[in-house]
DNA sequence: AAATTATCCGAACGACCGTTCGTTAATTTA
DNA sequence: TAAATTAACGAACGGTCGTTCGGATAATTT
């Protein structure tokens, strides 16, 4: 694939689908958006898109296995490199905020709950998505215990995890680049906010 | 109506179908959810519903308005009763979680997004979101005002605002009432987080 | 007891749904 | 170039969708 190729973004085949794909679906849902929807916005007929993938739900699935897959392949070697719980913590939560919004749409698809699957692919997701958590609570968990010296309840650590979460995946509810700024600013933010308090001092 | 019909929640009319309308949606989706299915869940015929509302439509809208409404009646005095600007604030979050974990299917409704609607009734919508809104940033602008002596930008008071709700409003992607206590608790939890960090000391 | 109104229903309508089928065009391989 | 594989298509299928309509039953008022 030519460099042009990737910089204008000018995906071709499953991958343009996917993303096209996703953005209909994050404003309509799964259910509100059509096959043929799908097919005009992708530029093609109805049954083409059958090539590709064996039915709807399939392409449900691979919208948000490609989504967790990518957010995994960010941050997963986080606990490996040589950071401090501060450096990891702050990583994971730039990695999580850039990702969600350079791919707003298919995140929002990926956060919009569990949908009604085939047992496999419901597992192969879950799996994924608990991959994910164990990352991010290991990493909280070792940023709170650096900080106070003493050893939190995995229950606490869950917790306040979920609350993370919750101000990240909440970006789509209000973000929008005029208002709101890079990426970094609101990752800065959310960092802050979670480990010092919404006016705690640097 | 009785004491004990109030006890049992065992509503009739309207707010009956509206309840159960709202676990089955929250469940499948506003589209993926049919008059058909409302009407076994109602115990109703199909076209029995249609004496409640005039369309599918309008049932989401009584859904979100009947919500926002009352969300607004817990909390609409805040501002007004002798309170500290921590006390309103921790009177904000503690009415916001428990209205949250009491109406979970509601509430999921409610923050799943705008959806297509007629003109008047999502302005109707739109109106109540923005006066729940102001209400939180005026109480969060106010407590930070507070604790720092110095006066916030409204942009940093409104992004600061959205955090907290993603805090709140991620709930109901991981609460159950058997692991994770009660609403106090929770509220608890966010309050302190949201004012003092994730490990924080009083 | 009669009249009026509020509830509720079965049956049907046209529109749209996801999916399949047989076939053709385009591209790659031999 | 010929064969084989990939990509794309129009047309059609059975089913489900939201909604409507005329009429039945129950509750309330007169």
């Amino acid at each position: 694939m030519s460099d042009q190729a990737v910089i204008n973004k000018r995906l071709t085949g499953l991958d343009e689908i996917l993303d096209k794909s996703a953005q209909l679906m994050a404003h309509l849902g799964y259910h509100g958006t059509s096959m043929r929807g799908l097919a005009q916005v992708t530029g093609r007929s109805l049954s083409g898109l059958y090539h590709y993938f064996s039915n709807k739900e399939e392409l449900l699935f691979l919208i948000n296995q490609r989504g967790f897959t990518s957010l995994l392949a960010m941050s997963g070697d986080l606990l490996q490199r040589d950071l401090t719980p501060q450096e990891r913590l702050s990583g994971l939560i730039h990695n999580h905020v850039t990702y969600f919004i350079d791919h707003l749409s298919e995140m929002r698809i990926m956060t919009s709950g569990t949908m009604e699957m085939n047992e496999q692919r419901s597992q192969t997701l879950w799996k994924l998505k608990q991959e994910y958590t164990r990352l991010a609570q290991n990493i909280v968990g070792d940023y709170m215990d650096s900080q106070s010296g003493t050893n939190h309840s995995a229950q606490s650590i869950n917790r306040k995890t979920y609350l993370l979460y919750g101000m990240m995946n909440w970006i789509f509810g209000w973000y929008s680049a005029k208002n709101h700024g890079t990426a970094k600013d609101i990752a800065k933010d959310i960092f802050h906010t979670f480990t010092k308090g919404c006016c705690g001092t640097e």
